[in-house]
DNA sequence: AAAAGCCCCTGGATGC
DNA sequence: TGCATCCAGGGGCTTT
């Protein structure tokens, strides 16, 4: 589910309520995608300085490590003073002085990771291969394009594995492709530096409205204060298959790549 | 080194 | 209504 502008969404719905909360208990469910690394006990008494975002992980700064989270498939957070009993899909919870954070997780692709700091190897075992920020202003559209020089599988692709650039997941690497009127199966490397510059802006533009409508709800996703976001309302392509194009009424179009699905309009986005 | 497949897990939708 | 099958927003690991 939760691509950048989700992780960013969530982020922003608690990160300044959080901030300053010393821990006073934790709470583990089913094991997650890797064990959380510490003794709970190590957590108790830690105070949580602040939240930031690194590609779709989560960094919970303490006062001493911090810890890396990551929302898989169908992960979301809720952070409030009082939630409701926990559920069966409840997997972790770090309770606060300044409320209860609660991870919930069906499929259990995400994960809670502690690390000693961001340079430790526990850190960069996750954090180590990510590529550019697209929101950050250090995205820049050369090194983009340079870097999609060195692949040459499809465009959708490399957008997705996330060493070029990180946090565009299967929503927006077909919904910023349609907007930059490029086919999903173009070789990376085939890009031109226009058409990349035009993608790069594509990507800036589609995450940022999207974190703008409270990221996409297809199914679950709630931001920590359990609201919905908007944004599918306004894709273009993704989900669509067979529906007309919404600028040229063509139907758009399914395909597999690589065990996941992409849409596209194959008139607005030719080759 | 890069690319392609596999797999982790649960639940909802679809089809018989 | 019941059961099997397929599909889902991610991404690390193994194999080519």
């Amino acid at each position: 589910m939760p691509e950048l502008p989700e992780v960013e969404v969530t982020r922003l719905s608690f990160a300044d309520r959080i901030a300053g909360a010393r821990i006073v208990a934790v709470h583990l469910g089913k094991p997650l995608r890797w064990p959380l690394g510490v003794p709970v006990q190590k957590l108790i008494g830690r105070t949580v300085l602040g939240v930031r975002r690194r590609g779709k992980y989560l960094l919970l700064d303490l006062d001493a490590g911090l810890l890396l989270i990551h929302l898989g498939m169908s992960g979301s957070l809720g952070f409030a003073s009082q939630l409701p009993a926990r559920g069966v899909h409840d997997h972790f919870e770090l309770e606060t002085t300044r409320g209860t954070l609660r991870l919930n997780d069906p499929r259990r692709f995400g994960a809670v990771v502690f690390a000693p700091d961001e340079s430790s190897p526990q850190a960069c075992k996750l954090l180590g291969k990510l590529g550019m920020e697209p929101l950050s202003d250090t995205f820049d559209a050369t090194a983009f394009h340079a870097g999609l020089k060195a692949r040459r599988s499809a465009i959708k692709q490399v957008l997705l594995a996330g060493d070029v650039v990180v946090g565009v997941g299967n929503i927006y690497a077909s919904e910023a492709l349609f907007l930059a009127g490029i086919r999903p199966t173009l070789s990376a490397a085939r890009l031109s530096l226009p058409r990349a510059q035009k993608l790069h802006a594509a990507i800036r533009d589609v995450l940022r409205r999207a974190v703008d409508k409270g990221g996409s709800t297809l199914k679950d996703f709630s931001n920590a204060r359990g609201e919905s976001g908007y944004f599918q309302l306004e894709a273009m392509v993704y989900g669509r298959s067979g529906q007309p194009c919404k600028v040229c009424e063509t139907p758009i179009k399914a395909i597999r790549q690589g065990q996941r699905a992409t849409f596209f309009c194959p008139t607005c986005q030719k080759y």
